[in-house]
DNA sequence: CCTTTTCCTGTACCCAGCTACGGAATTGGA
DNA sequence: TCCAATTCCGTAGCTGGGTACAGGAAAAGG
């Protein structure tokens, strides 16, 4: 195909993120991905950007969040107002704690039990979720 | 209503956990929660473990675990063979270092941000996306 | 040039995870 | 004892997040 770089066609994104065709437009339709320059004809050329936004939304999916917050999260990457920026990236930062928290006591919990495991026999029983939730 | 105390009706589980009633039984369907005891008459009775429970699921799905993956978790509370709880545990351990390193890396991120908001005026620009997944 | 591949728009379908509803039986308080 | 509030079971419907065509245009390569 022969793409010069930064002039990626919709399926060479895709396959560079490791998500579908339809999945792309989908975000597209979403207002995840910016809708792109065409630059000759009528098909839609992507840069390396647009790659990077792929990968953020694939984790911050596994992270637990919606398309709506993610779509958020991007909008500060898109540079929006200042104030409103910050208010929206400390409430964000606040959830992201609060995550980060729980699966540190998740953590602790299943490592707790891994040590147990390796020195007793047969059956064992593992107060995991005793006060995960604060 | 006059329930003893770990005595709890549905609708009282559910109203302690935060969830719907239909949400426990469709939860007692997908093997999240024990079928319990149907103490007098036929009707369900419940204890505070079951509330542990529930609120064990609803942090691990805001973290962002499938169901099938929260009853895997479950399975080490219930007491399986020891190796088998062994090797799932240290695979969830996995899951759950990656998913904090993740989140880590979305904090600082979302910090810096906060900070620079602080001092610039007018509109900024975020490098939020930028080597989130490792 | 002609064929194959990829792209376009649009609509329809699918799975996970609930949520609501119909109709009967049970409870628990007045 | 009676009656409103719950619970029971079963099944149907909804939302989020994709995924899959259909039918046609436009690249790419031999």
């Amino acid at each position: 195909m022969g793409e010069k770089d930064s002039q990626l066609t919709i399926g060479a994104l895709a396959g560079e993120a490791g998500v579908g065709v339809e999945t792309v437009r989908f975000y597209q339709r979403r207002g995840l991905l910016r809708e792109p320059q065409r630059a000759h004809g009528r098909i839609r050329r992507y840069g390396p950007n647009d790659v990077e936004r792929l990968n953020f939304i694939r984790s911050a999916k596994e992270l637990g969040f919606s398309l709506d917050e993610i779509a958020e999260l991007l909008q500060l990457e898109d540079g929006t107002d200042c104030d409103e920026a910050r208010s929206l990236a400390e409430q964000k930062l606040a959830d992201v704690r609060q995550k980060v928290t729980a699966l540190n006591r998740i953590e602790r919990l299943l490592s707790v039990l891994v040590r147990e495991c390796r020195q007793q026999e047969g059956n064992i029983h593992c107060p995991l979720i005793v006060s995960l939730r604060e």
